[in-house]
Parts: structure tokens; C-alpha cells; sequence
RNA sequence: GACCCGUUCGUCUAGCGGUUAGGACUCCGCCCUUUCACGGCGGCAACACGGGUUCGAGUCCCGUACGGGUCGCCA
């Protein structure tokens, strides 16, 4: 590979002649969460929007903290939420051009042309690199112009420990003594190496970039477009850490997510269509992403609503859909019953709770709908006569059954609709679900009439005299 | 501590000098369904504070407070 000192481009010509590429380049030290997912989001959306492409980069240039499993749910977990790269690792793992683990050459060629130009020293080995005196600047498409000395910014250091002050050595390091490199270096390297055009990422990595943006001067590079988003922060306002429930994307996945409304959901962390539309297609999204769309203010997340926003797409599904994604939770319950849960669902994994007072004969009976039918003596003697009708029903349909149970609530002089709590909880332990007839239904008339007569019998037990 | 970013209902947000400050989640009420849920309708609820600029400020400027971030041989 050759080297060529090039001049800087001119920002125009570089809008208009080079096409967009963006990357996401997380380093594999954990899963893949939130805030990283919609890092990956908005560059992917915003290549999209461009018709440019979109670059993953395993920045895997820490050795020690590092793990292959890392790595792996980083891709799992791109490619659950359909977030495609056009350039970047394959799918089976291997390490390859894209693992900043295997460029080291690249960076040693680049490390020799800084060398070239006296711009790194050797301290203890390591080297550093030596940041410009004065004022470095840089627009930020959020966050707006920034304007750094890190000659005397960087020279103080904060010591956590002590509380106080410290003096440090402006000029940042970046290669070990054992010849790895380090963060900031790589990161430029690669993104002038890859032809990166624009950067989105966390707000987390706006000071920084100074250093960058003076390294990418060194190299006599125009530094990329830079956009810094800012972070997603828990319900409480404290930063999201990997403790946390539903911080990283598998948690969504287990849950019975769909990765569109996850998309979705996160898309609304931060970016707004700017008009009152909250359910998106991904390609609405893509249409109207763009910077001035990007707000700059930090956004707590919330469960509820990305559980409501969930809860929507599943609605939106064709029912053969619905149950082929329902099919690991729905624990063999038959189809029709399963197409039941649909609109009671937040999360596909919640199908298994609605299910399981319909599939266990016995489940328990929930105690204050037990004392509320207990408060109601007479309660006993029409679902006894009920079932005599029951036993009846010559084909066990929900308008059968529901032609008896009108039949009945007329001759007792009951609505129908005092008659159906009892009747629910006896066939089912519990006051709320699925429809209730096509419930029964599905149930069988022997079991339905079993059960009731059994939880009749605990609600009301015989020892305690009810004459 | 220094530097950087921010601050509209509890939460996500719209608003880009003149609005009864809009929508959504949550919560509550009503309707629908002779049940529960879904759905529909309605309600509670916000411009952090103080100064300017202006005829007029959530919107512009400056402070203060608060929140977040950065200051590694982590990324």
C-alpha cells in the first residue's frame, strides 16, 4: 500500500461527489445494547437515506477486555434487528479485514508516516502523539461548533480518587509498548482507511473528538462529518448500565419483541418524524432521517412504551404470522386459542401468562375474585343449574354456549353479564382473558364443566353450612 | 475541579417571536362488548429559575441551578 500525502477536500466537492458511507464500530468487551444498537440505527438510516453504505468495524484492539462471545452477540443482535452492513465481518466469525485486531500493519504504516513528520515520541515505550498547540475546531451537526486547545485543556487531569487537580501530559498516547494501538488512532485511521463520510455516535464521544479531528489534520485529512447524539439514560435519569433490565437487545429478543418495533421504538430515542405519527416503517424513517430531525438532549428510557409500541405491531399482524412468532411461547396451545392472546399482548412472551389459566385445569383460583363471588350466595345455584344446561349442549360451539348461558341469565332473571365473572373464574381461576365463549370452547365441554363444579366446590365448600 | 452538551406534562416529543402550548405512553373516567381486553371519547399533567432584547419570548442573549458527558498505556 502506498501512501500519498493528499490536500485536504474541499467540504463541498466532498458532499457532492462522494458517496455517503457510515460504520458502527463497537468493541466487543459485552452484548450489544441500547445505546449501541441506536448508534448502529441512525448510522444505517442515515447511509440508507443517502443511498450510501454502511461499515461494521470491530474495534478489537484491547486484548484483555475483548471475547469472541462479545463479538458474536454484537452480530447476532445487528442482524436480529436487520441492521445489514455493506461492508464488514462475515457471518461465520472470522476475523478478518474489518477486526481492527488483524490491520496492525496498516497502523504501523500510518504510525511511520506521524514518525515522518516528528510528530510522536517515545515515552517508556509507548508512544505519543504530539497534539498541536492551539485552538483545534470542529462543526458538529448536533451539537454545533466546537473550539478546543488541547495543549492546555489537555494538560489538567482530574484525580477521582483525590478530588483534586492534576498536571498530565497533553500529548495523548497511541501505541502500547507491546506495539498494539490504541482507541483514538485506530479510530481515525480506519475511518480514513474505510472512506468514512459522516460519524454518528454518542454524545459521550463529542470531547474526543478533538483529538481526532488533530490527528486527521496530521494526516492532511478533511476529518468526516461528525453528528453527536445524545445518550439514552435509565427511567430514573442514571446511565444505563449492563445491570440493567432491558439494556441489552437479546433481553427484547427473549421477550417476545418484535425487532421492528424495537427499531422503531429506539428510532424515537433522540429523532422525531416531527409531526404526530409514533408508528413508523422503517422505510418512513429512512425517508425522513436527517440531522434537523435529531434533537440534542438527553432521553430516559421507558419500558411502557416501547412495550405499547410493540403491543401495536403485533396487532398489525396477519394472524398466520402472528402465530408462526407466537409459536415458541404459545407452549402447544392450539392455533385458535392462541390467536386469542393477540390483542392482549404487550410482548409475545406474555401469551405464555394469558395461556396458562386456560391449559392448567388448576389454577389457582386469584383470591379477591374469589371473595367477590362469595359475596354472592346465590351465585352457587345458578352456575350448579348452568351446568345442567351445559351438559346439554349437543355441539360444544362459543354461540352454542352462549346460547345456553343467555337461556339461563333470562330464567334466573340475571343479566348475562353478572352470570360471566363467576364463569370465568370458575373455568379458569381467574377474572380476565381471552374471550370467554370461544375460551370455553377450546377448553371441551366435559373439562369445562369439571372444572367449574370443582372450583365451585372450593369457593363454596359444603362444611360451611349455606342454609 | 476544568472543559463540553443539554433543560417543554412523570416519560418520549411537536413548537423554530404572537398557539386556548399539540400528540403519544402511563394513570383516571365514560362509551362499546350483556364479561375481561382491544377500540372510541374525555380528563389530570409541562415551558427549571433570574435578568435582559422586543410592542410581544417556551422560542433570541446573559447569568444561576440542575442533569449528563469528557479529562486512561478503555472504547
Amino acid at each position: 500500500m502506498t501512501f500519498s500525502l493528499q490536500a485536504p477536500m474541499i467540504v463541498h466537492q466532498k458532499m457532492n461527489s462522494t458517496k455517503v458511507k457510515t460504520r458502527f464500530a463497537p468493541s466487543p468487551t459485552g452484548y450489544l445494547h441500547l445505546g449501541g444498537a441506536r448508534t448502529a440505527l441512525f448510522n444505517w438510516l442515515f447511509a440508507k437515506r443517502h443511498n450510501g453504505s454502511f461499515v461494521l468495524r470491530i474495534e478489537d484492539t484491547d486484548e484483555g477486555r475483548n471475547t469472541d462471545e462479545a463479538c458474536e452477540a454484537i452480530i447476532k443482535g445487528l442482524n436480529w434487528l436487520g441492521l445489514n452492513w455493506d461492508e464488514g465481518p462475515s457471518q461465520n466469525l472470522e476475523k478478518g479485514e474489518y477486526h481492527q485486531s488483524q490491520r496492525q500493519g496498516i497502523y504501523e504504516e500510518y504510525l511511520e508516516r506521524l514518525g515522518n513528520l516528528d510528530l510522536i515520541y517515545d515515552e517508556d515505550g509507548a508512544t505519543r502523539f504530539k497534539v498541536p498547540k492551539g485552538e483545534i475546531n470542529f462543526h458538529d451537526q448536533i451539537c454545533g461548533p466546537q473550539s478546543i486547545n488541547l495543549s492546555t485543556t489537555g494538560s489538567k487531569a482530574w484525580d477521582k480518587e483525590k478530588g483534586t487537580e492534576i498536571e498530565t501530559n497533553p500529548d495523548f498516547i497511541i501505541r502500547r509498548p507491546d506495539g498494539t494501538f490504541l482507541f483514538h488512532f485506530v479510530n481515525v485511521v480506519d475511518d480514513i482507511e474505510m472512506q468514512i463520510t459522516h460519524i454518528l455516535r454518542g454524545e459521550d464521544h463529542l470531547t474526543n473528538t478533538i483529538k481526532h479531528v488533530a490527528l486527521f489534520n496530521a494526516f492532511e485529512k478533511e476529518p468526516p462529518v461528525f453528528a453527536h447524539i445524545p445518550l439514552i439514560l435509565n427511567n430514573d435519569g442514571s446511565k444505563m448500565s449492563k445491570r440493567d433490565a432491558g439494556s441489552g437487545i437479546e433481553w427484547y429478543k427473549d421477550n417476545g419483541f418484535l425487532p421492528k418495533s424495537l427499531i422503531n421504538y429506539i428510532a424515537l430515542l433522540g429523532w422525531s418524524p416531527k409531526d404526530d405519527r409514533e408508528i413508523l416503517e422503517t422505510n418512513q424513517i429512512i425517508e425522513l432521517f436527517d440531522f434537523d430531525h435529531l434533537n440534542n438532549s438527553n432521553s430516559r428510557f421507558d419500558l411502557d412504551k416501547a412495550k405499547w409500541i410493540n403491543s401495536q405491531y403485533i396487532a398489525k399482524l396477519q394472524d398466520s404470522d402472528f402465530l408462526k412468532v407466537a409459536k415458541e411461547y404459545s407452549e402447544g396451545a392450539p392455533d385458535e386459542l392462541t390467536l386469542l392472546t393477540k390483542s392482549r399482548i404487550n410482548c409475545l412472551s406474555d401469551i405464555a401468562d394469558v395461556l396458562a389459566p386456560i391449559m392448567d385445569e388448576s389454577f389457582p383460583i386469584d383470591e379477591s375474585s374469589m371473595a367477590k363471588i362469595q359475596s354472592k350466595h346465590e351465585t352457587k345455584d345458578h352456575l350448579k343449574s348452568l351446568m345442567d344446561k351445559f351438559e346439554k349442549i349437543e355441539h360444544w360451539t362459543s354461540e352454542n354456549i352462549k346460547e345456553a348461558l343467555q337461556k339461563h341469565a333470562s330464567e334466573i332473571d340475571q343479566k348475562l353479564g353478572s352470570l360471566m365473572f363467576p364463569l370465568r373464574v370458575c373455568a379458569t381461576g381467574v377474572g380476565q382473558g381471552t374471550d370467554l365463549m370461544p375460551t370455553l370452547e377450546s377448553i371441551g365441554k366435559d373439562d369445562t364443566v369439571k372444572r367449574i363444579n370443582k372450583r365451585l366446590g372450593k369457593i363454596f365448600p359444603t362444611n360451611c353450612s349455606d342454609e
